[in-house]
Order: C-alpha cells, then sequence, then structure tokens
DNA sequence: CTATGGACCTGAATGC
DNA sequence: TGCATTCAGGTCCATA
C-alpha cells in the first residue's frame, strides 16, 4: 500500500495528536514481519508509563522517538494506521498492534501482516542498523541533488524501473511512483541505468521529486485500502498517467498503455511518450 | 560487490 | 457454485 507520500500522509495525520501522550497499554495481535523484541527479556508491558516524543519518518518506516527508545513502524504492502481518541472498537482480525495513550490509541490494521513494529533502543541499536542503515537519501533532502542521482545511477546495470525501487540511491518511490516518474520523465523503464545520460538522469531527478510532491499534496494513493490515520482516502490515483492504466489510451498520444514484468512487479507505461 | 528470484501472508478478482 | 490461479502499495535473504 504505502509508498513514502502514503507513509508521509499518515504521519501527518496523527503525529501531532500523539507527541506528548503517556502510553497505558500495549496490544498485539498476530506475529508480524519480525518480532517486536529482538533481544529476550522483554514485554509490550515495557512501554507502559513512557512518552511518545515525536514521529519522524525515515524513507518507509515511521520512526515513534519515545522517552526511552523508539519504535520502528513498516506498513509492509497492506498495513494501515488509525488513530483515535476515542475508543477504538474490538481488535478484529487484522488489528495486530494498539498503543493505547493518555491521548488516544494507535492501531495498526494489517491483513497481510508484512508490515512491522519492532523496538529499538537507539538507532544505533543492532535492529535498527539492519532496517535503516542501508537505506538510499531522502528524495527532499539535501542529498538528493542531480549529481548525486546521476552518479549512482550511473553504476548500476539494471533496468532504472528496478533501481528506482532498490531504495538505493533513493529512497520512498515504490512500485506506483516509479512507473509515474518514469513517465514523466519519458524514460522507457526497461533502459539500463547505466545507460541513461545526465540530460535525462536531471529529469528523472526533477520527475521523481514532482510526483512525490504531487501524490503528497493529493493525500496519497487509495488503490483499494490506503487510508490515513483519520481514515481519509488519498486521491493521486485519480490522475496516475500510467500506474493501473493497462490498456487504456495514453494521456497524451492515445496509444494504449502497456503492462510488462519486472523482478515479478508490474511496470506500466506508454512506448510511444517513454524512450530508451 | 552487484544482480536476480524466492519467501513471507491474506483477500479479491478472474477463469475453467 | 466450486476450485485453482493470479495479482496486489515491500523488502529481506539466499544464491549466482
Amino acid at each position: 500500500m504505502p509508498e513514502l507520500p502514503e507513509v508521509e500522509v499518515t504521519r501527518l495525520s496523527f503525529a501531532n495528536r500523539i507527541a506528548g501522550a503517556r502510553i497505558l497499554a500495549v496490544r498485539m495481535g498476530k506475529p508480524l514481519r519480525w518480532p517486536l523484541f529482538s533481544a529476550p527479556g522483554h514485554s509490550p508491558h515495557d512501554f507502559v508509563g513512557k512518552t511518545v516524543i515525536e514521529v519522524r519518518r525515515r524513507g518507509k518506516y515511521l520512526l515513534l522517538d519515545m522517552s526511552e527508545g523508539m519504535l520502528l513502524v513498516h506498513l509492509g504492502m497492506s498495513g494501515r494506521l488509525v488513530f483515535s481518541g476515542s475508543v477504538l472498537p474490538p481488535a478484529g482480525a487484522h488489528d495486530h498492534f494498539d498503543l493505547q495513550t493518555t491521548q488516544g490509541t494507535l492501531r495498526l490494521h494489517d491483513p497481510r501482516r508484512f508490515g512491522a513494529v519492532v523496538y529499538a533502543e537507539s538507532q544505533d541499536a543492532p535492529m535498527s542498523q539492519k532496517l535503516l542503515g542501508n537505506l538510499g537519501v531522502e528524495p527532499f533532502g539535501d542529498a538528493f541533488t542531480t549529481d548525486y542521482f546521476y552518479k549512482n545511477i550511473h553504476q548500476r546495470k539494471s533496468p532504472i524501473k528496478q533501481v528506482l525501487l532498490s531504495g538505493q540511491p533513493v529512497v520512498g518511490v515504490g512500485n506506483i511512483y516509479a512507473s509515474e516518474a518514469l513517465f514523466h520523465a519519458a524514460l522507457r523503464p526497461q533502459t539500463l541505468a547505466s545507460r541513461i545520460s545526465r540530460a535525462r538522469a536531471d529529469k528523472l531527478h526533477a520527475a521523481i521529486l514532482r510526483v512525490l510532491q504531487n501524490a503528497l499534496d493529493l493525500g496519497g494513493s487509495t488503490l483499494r485500502d490506503f487510508a490515513n490515520a483519520h481514515g481519509e482516502d488519498g486521491h493521486f490515483q485519480l490522475q496516475a498517467a500510467v500506474y493501473d492504466r493497462a490498456g487504456l489510451p495514453c494521456h497524451v498520444c492515445q496509444a494504449p498503455i502497456r503492462t510488462i514484468r519486472q523482478g515479478q512487479r508490474s511496470t506500466f507505461y506508454c512506448a510511444s511518450c517513454q524512450r530508451p
């Protein structure tokens, strides 16, 4: 479900409401991708009494800084967070984590359970390093320059679509926005990253920022079940140029949008507008 | 080191 | 209707 825009929209929808809250109780459902604690001797009850200081984001992870330690939250493919100031309904079959606080309850709903909630003592803790240590730069950070982008894709031998999905050199671009950015840069997804010229790399760099910013402004994409922590849908999908538009006419040239498989993921593109 | 495919899990849509 | 197959917003891990 969630690429950078959806994760950031989720963060913005509850960060202010949970900041400063004291934790009252924690409830766990079925196991998620990783256990809450990697070291033995801990229990969810340990969180009671700690305070949530603030909510940050790194790539597609949400980082809940607490008065002691932090929670790394990932939404996987089907995860969604809900924050409610009043009492939530009883946990359903797919509600796998509840953080009950003095200011409301944060709940993770995740049918496929590719998501995770992981405790780390700090950013340097082993689990934190494993999950965050090898991420590329933030697209909206100062390090994501055109120079950096060109240099880093130039040494990659894979098709550019798969390089964008890899989280290296830049995080946050998933399957929807990779196809969309390549369309706006007029670049074929199959093009080997190493063969992309400086000028076209610059164009793709700009397209990534433009597409992600646009999706942020529209509240993300709701393909089937994404919603922010208030339950509000996103609207980017209504103006996607290529994603999920197989066989439909290109908005620019009317040629039918094509689908291919790359690394077991669907890619959408316009063979007329996008060139190697 | 880089690149690729499999694995994890559930539900909805499609096809015979 | 019933059952099998395919696909879905991610990414870690083993293997070449």
